[in-house]
DNA sequence: GTCTATAGGTTGATAGAC
DNA sequence: GTCTATCAACCTATAGAC
């Protein structure tokens, strides 16, 4: 297909939101210009309008990718046949999907402020909606009677909060690999819950 | 003590940092403007830099703060003689102390960032010397017989990244007391590191 | 699709009056 | 100890040329 010197739409589009990502996550979404990630793309920053009608627009854009990403690649996941195996698929699939995600995970928690009101609500509903399927797994299990936890809805936030904690020491390339961190997370989750 | 008219250094000074804590936390360190900080305060921006050489130090400031008195609240804390009363005071106590710190927890999260290499060295400093605490509960426990873990290291940030999260949801009045949440978290906590 | 130029406003920090 | 006034730099977003 032929194509119009100096048009990239199909690439600057992604690099934008690449390079926006990095850098909200590195300094933070007020503190970024748009004509720092003008100039990290390689363009000028009107040029970033093509894109984007706002900034803060950008940013919304970056969220709801992610959030939807993750609620997508979880409803893909085998999950086996209990709630038993429900529960270990789950802490796999948080540490699996975020830890090579981490700038859009910190991003997803930080800068929500940075969000409109109605903007904020979207996010907010789709955090709801991935806390609620680990909830229901652990509601299940306590039917079941293989899980004895004192509070379903404060063990999911417990256990979200734990897994999503991988992502502040975790290094590529250090002591322990990937498949380690969630063999010994899954193993403490599992007591937790009283399994 | 006589004091000249419009003299305020002793509440000023307090109030600033106040005002500082919740605005950065509010709306993050750099989307706050010293213009905004003073007009919170009831002074003009001017002032503000008879208490601080420049807005990067007021951050610090706060943050210096809040690991001190984390550190200093904690090496006051009564732990019994075992490994097992140790963890329990510590899970007890990390909750305890947080939970009315929430914005100053916060920006000790995310506005690391924002300071500069020399400054952020110390608040990592002091925040590795808390992680140090627990991780050394926890490896007593191992060599006392009292606790089962694969990981004393992994152990200690899961815990402490599951503690720290009880400031996401936690809300005065709510469904439960600060009471019950932390002897939730205790019992978690408790099976989670095979006591 | 991208550039240059620009409008209109805000920023952190300082100087000097009181 | 606080205020007013100010500087130079920077900001987001748009208009119009190519």
């Amino acid at each position: 297909m032929a194509r119009k010197t100096g048009s990239h739409s199909e690439i600057t589009g992604p690099r934008i939101r690449a390079e926006a990502s990095r850098l909200f996550a590195r300094h933070g979404f007020a503190a970024v210009s748009m004509r720092q990630i003008a100039a990290a793309v390689g363009v000028q920053a009107g040029a970033l309008y093509l894109y984007t009608p706002d900034k803060e627009a950008l940013l919304f854009d970056l969220l709801k990718t992610h959030m939807d990403e993750l609620l997508a690649a979880w409803a893909e996941v085998p999950r086996g046949t209990g709630a038993l195996t429900a529960l270990e698929a789950f802490v796999r699939f948080h540490i699996r999907h975020n830890l090579p995600r981490a700038e859009a995970v910190f991003l997803s928690y930080m800068e929500l402020r940075n969000l409109s009101e109605s903007n904020f609500a979207v996010i907010e509903a789709l955090r709801r909606a991935y806390e609620t399927e680990l909830e229901t797994i652990l509601r299940a299990g306590q039917a079941e009677g293989v899980l004895a936890l004192p509070d379903p809805k404060l063990a999911a936030m417990a256990i979200i909060a734990m897994l999503t904690g991988v992502n502040t020491w975790y290094r590529e390339g250090g002591r322990l690999s990937r498949e380690t961190v969630e063999t010994i997370y899954w193993d403490m989750v599992r007591k937790a819950v009283g399994a």
